[in-house]
DNA sequence: GTAGATTGCCTAAAACTTTTAGGCAATCTG
DNA sequence: CAGATTGCCTAAAAGTTTTAGGCAATCTAC
């Protein structure tokens, strides 16, 4: 019998490209061994079970939104590097849904903690330098703007905004906008 | 053969409970028959299928969800509503973890249309009469909410707060006096 | 009150997903 | 090339989804 090549890699890679076709819900282990021309219980010899592919799936996201969000953020700063942030938050949404809907993913502690979430909290803390926020407050702060990117981008993509007026493309420029007023003129405790 | 009394509301309403208890991934035909002692196929003569069982406890709660954030705002204005509004969610959030995960699913036109969605955009509209936001800078300012708020409870109930120090219920204080702040004096275009 | 219509719940069955156990043969290592 | 590894297999059990068709409990009307 002839072998795929079947890796824990080629099938996380698949199953997320899977999941930007069909949606993250839609990534099965039955699902991806139909695209390797594979059966069903050859994938479990790389992956635990579906929970295992799910979260991996996840991980794989959570890393190339960090690595992009670095290369956007990279030497820019104030509402520049603000703007550049949630862009590239926005536009890896928009690229690759699947992915972002894994990134969503509830994950267990040990998952979370080999996941680059660290990462990303720190980007944004980065990004606060250049807005001079005393300490307590810059925790605050990462997690408004962490609340803002990804709720926005969950409501323009689930459909939220789709039945109202102006156009979404205004409403997130305006929102950067405000964002950055914000937090020129964060209001004291 | 005794009758259980099976109808599509109680159907949905033990749905959602469920949902609270377990989680609404885990929310499934089978579970649900298994709860009323019955016949998987049985409850195939009230919803149509799994989809339309998931859509009808979404609608559920988004019903619910509305019913609360009126009553929550009702006479109230300005920060005092804001925080009423954002505060309806948030609990709600927690108290029907189940029902609230239900809300955030993907409705497909027509379910849209006859859901309480445009209810709760009124609302939000509402409390903004208390800041004096030209038009177009309504509907942004009503998405930027939206956003804050399903963001902030996403992520805190994700657990993606809950490896960094100060506590949430401050982060979400400061979050209101924030949102406030900024409405108050909101960028111009 | 009973005849007839309705409908609630059933059995049966097909199709699919998840997961484990154990085996053969293709590949890698020395 | 021998032996160890491992990639992919068959087999099988357990669970979910969905459709089709049937009986009997209930409701409606005379």
């Amino acid at each position: 019998m002839a072998r795929v090549g079947l890796t824990t890699e080629r099938l996380v890679l698949a199953g997320a490209e899977l999941a930007d076709e069909v949606g993250f819900e839609q990534v099965t282990v039955s699902a991806l061994a139909r695209q390797f021309d594979v059966k069903v219980a050859s994938l479990y010899s790389h992956v635990k079970n579906s929970q295992d592919l799910k979260t991996r799936i996840a991980l794989l996201g959570l890393a190339e939104l960090a690595d992009l969000v670095a290369d956007a953020v990279a030497g820019r700063s104030g509402k520049d590097a603000l703007a550049a942030l949630g862009n590239a938050y926005r536009d890896y949404a928009r690229e690759h849904p699947g992915r972002y809907a894994a990134t969503q993913l509830r994950l267990d502690a040990e998952a979370a903690a080999a996941s680059a979430g660290r990462r990303h909290s720190q980007m944004t803390r980065a990004i606060l330098r250049g807005y001079d926020l005393p300490e307590p407050d810059q925790t605050h702060a990462v997690r408004l703007l962490g609340s803002v990117f990804h709720g926005y981008i969950s409501l323009e993509m689930g459909g939220g905004f789709s039945h109202s007026a102006p156009d979404t493309q205004e409403t997130w420029e305006r929102t950067l906008d405000a964002l950055d007023a914000l937090l020129r003129k964060w209001p004291a405790s």
